[in-house]
DNA sequence: TTACGCCGCTAATACGCATTAACAAACGTG
DNA sequence: CACGTTTGTTAATGCGTATTAGCGGCGTAA
């Protein structure tokens, strides 16, 4: 395994296997011309010495000899990400933008990552990520394997959400839903509510871990009873039949769908159901309610990953896990229980 | 005046000047250690070739020597760009993201391009864009003197909309607005309309003046009077007494403002004023009406944008530039001109 | 006169890769 | 057995810049 802090060169593969410099370039370019060639069993050393390293040739010093490297890039004379969209995704890479570019940093999108089952990996022949000084981690959920080995290799990134160890720290900028989630929760303690719901996962990724967490524990200090459904066609009814009068949502669009069944059924929101939205839509909803709950500051979230990021990139210490408070919204959709 | 093709470099600065060119890196990067001094005539007689041969480090080599590359990467799982979003830019992203994937190429976003007049610059220091193997351009206009630089330059590039030469072809992907156009302008002939308005500036960008052009031509061909109207606060009152019965808006907010204010006049859309919206909104518009016009094909536009790119980088032929048709929309703000 | 220090500049080198010319070894061929 | 030929590999070089060590010349103090 590697372990210096320097990018792993040609030269380095070279040394390892015993071969010069050009060989391993050429092994690379997969060069098969009359002029140049390499026994199998040469290409096959240098080959696993690059598999084993995760060696990935420099794009610039590519670009400067060859003129070539695999970048396509994209100008406009304003930023790319408008604000104010409303995809979840969004406001993270606004956020990302803008910090980049004070600090004057290009943003590289690995489109190419090679996809497989669907979505797109880190590792598979090659690590692209090493392309870039530093690297972003944006999604609700990242592969542990994956992570893991990015820590192991001592790869400069960061995650945009909190993250659970894996095999060591994971640099991350995240929300503090468990924070934000217990307000919300001791809230509707005070308006009276005594039984109330949690409705989704509440595990898996950590940001639903987290927003469940903090639900649990809040509950359990304000002496209320806080009990978890998945969301079901019949979760509603289950609910109420457990005798809940606050509902919180993990997920927004599924509280905007459950309201908008509550509705149907002649129950008045927020005065017969409170509904809690626990953070902003993560697919599209529709909805005509104010709801109540909070707010990721996603935008900030971004910017301040980028900082962290280039942060560690210089060497300057500081932390590199941040917690950031969310923005809690009153809304129109949690009010005194019902008696 | 410099005429080979091959760039000016630092050497070619030294031999001009007869100094070396570790003088001349120097004085470009104004170092004024006490380690390493220029006597000033020296440096002025550096900074005058400099200046006349307009040459610029070039940023490859310079991100070489820094052993950085000033590239943060992005990773997401699932595509950066969701489709199905509002803004006007971002189906554009969507496509050549998706065209960027398929042909296996990373995308490089210059965020960090130098702010002069608070809008990005191509050229200035350096220009950036070399970073990459070539670049597509996107925005409503583009600095024709940036473009006839970059054509001059020999660098590989397409522009996402019709641009006019620059000193030489642009290679584009843009929408037909003029064919777009006409085939309103025929439609609203055929319902009856005698004279009909044009809102808009009609030129400057050129899908601005392509509009225009289409309007004109194909009211001439039909028959009809067309007349030029800047968007002000009584452009309303001005083509009513001029006859317009039907409106033609160069932007979709404009219309979505006009048609508000003539139902506040009492004024029914379309039975007493028809409206056909020249394209897409670039500005957020909210409307209940469902406007007539047509869409631009904007992903398609994208995708087809790296295609043209890449063949470019390939050396493969075909067309670089291209004219994408609109798709109509029917909508229900034209109807038969009121007698 | 020697010693020392400062000024102005340059030669050499590194950065990481691709490419070309060349070279040693093995292998026929006449 | 001398002489091409093929095969596998490498030394050398270039891409354009930044950096470092060092060199000659001049002025001042010892």
């Amino acid at each position: 395994m590697p372990s210096s802090n320097r990018r792993v060169t040609q030269q380095d593969i070279a040394r390892m296997t015993g071969v010069s410099q050009t060989t391993v370039s050429i092994v690379l370019n997969e060069r098969d011309d009359a002029a140049v060639r390499i026994a199998p069993e040469t290409r096959e050393r240098v080959l696993q010495a690059i598999r084993r390293t995760g060696y990935v040739a420099d794009p610039i010093a590519r670009r400067l000899a060859a003129q070539r490297n695999r970048f396509l890039g994209v100008f406009t004379y304003e930023p790319v990400f408008p604000a104010g969209l409303g995809d979840f995704y969004h406001p993270f890479l606004v956020g990302i933008e803008e910090c980049a570019e004070s600090i004057g940093c290009d943003l590289l999108l690995f489109t190419s990552a090679p996809v497989i089952d669907g979505r797109r990996r880190i590792f598979s022949q090659d690590n692209r990520l090493r392309l870039a000084d530093g690297c972003i981690l944006l999604g609700r959920w990242l592969d542990p394997q994956e992570l893991a080995r990015l820590i192991a290799e001592g790869q400069a990134f960061v995650s945009v959400g909190r993250r659970d160890d894996a095999g060591g720290p994971v640099p991350y900028v995240g929300a503090d839903y468990p924070t934000a989630t217990a307000a919300q929760v001791r809230r509707a303690a005070e308006l009276g509510h005594r039984r109330i719901a949690y409705v989704g996962e509440g595990s898996g990724p950590e940001s639903h871990a987290d927003r469940y967490r903090g639900f649990t524990t809040a509950a359990a200090e304000a002496g209320v009873t806080g009990v978890r459904l998945r969301y079901t066609d019949g979760v509603l009814g289950d609910l109420r039949a457990q005798g809940c009068t606050a509902v919180f949502v993990e997920e927004f669009a599924d509280g905007a769908l459950l309201a908008a069944e509550a509705g149907r059924r002649g129950l008045r929101v927020p005065e017969d159901l409170s509904f809690v939205a626990l953070g902003d839509p993560t697919r599209p909803a529709s909805t005509d309610l104010d709801f109540t709950g909070y707010r990721i500051p996603r935008r900030e979230m971004g910017w301040q990953a980028v900082e962290v990021l280039s942060a560690i990139l210089d060497g300057t210490g500081g932390a590199t896990q941040r917690l950031l408070p969310c923005e809690p919204v009153a809304g129109a959709t949690l009010a005194v229980a019902r008696a």
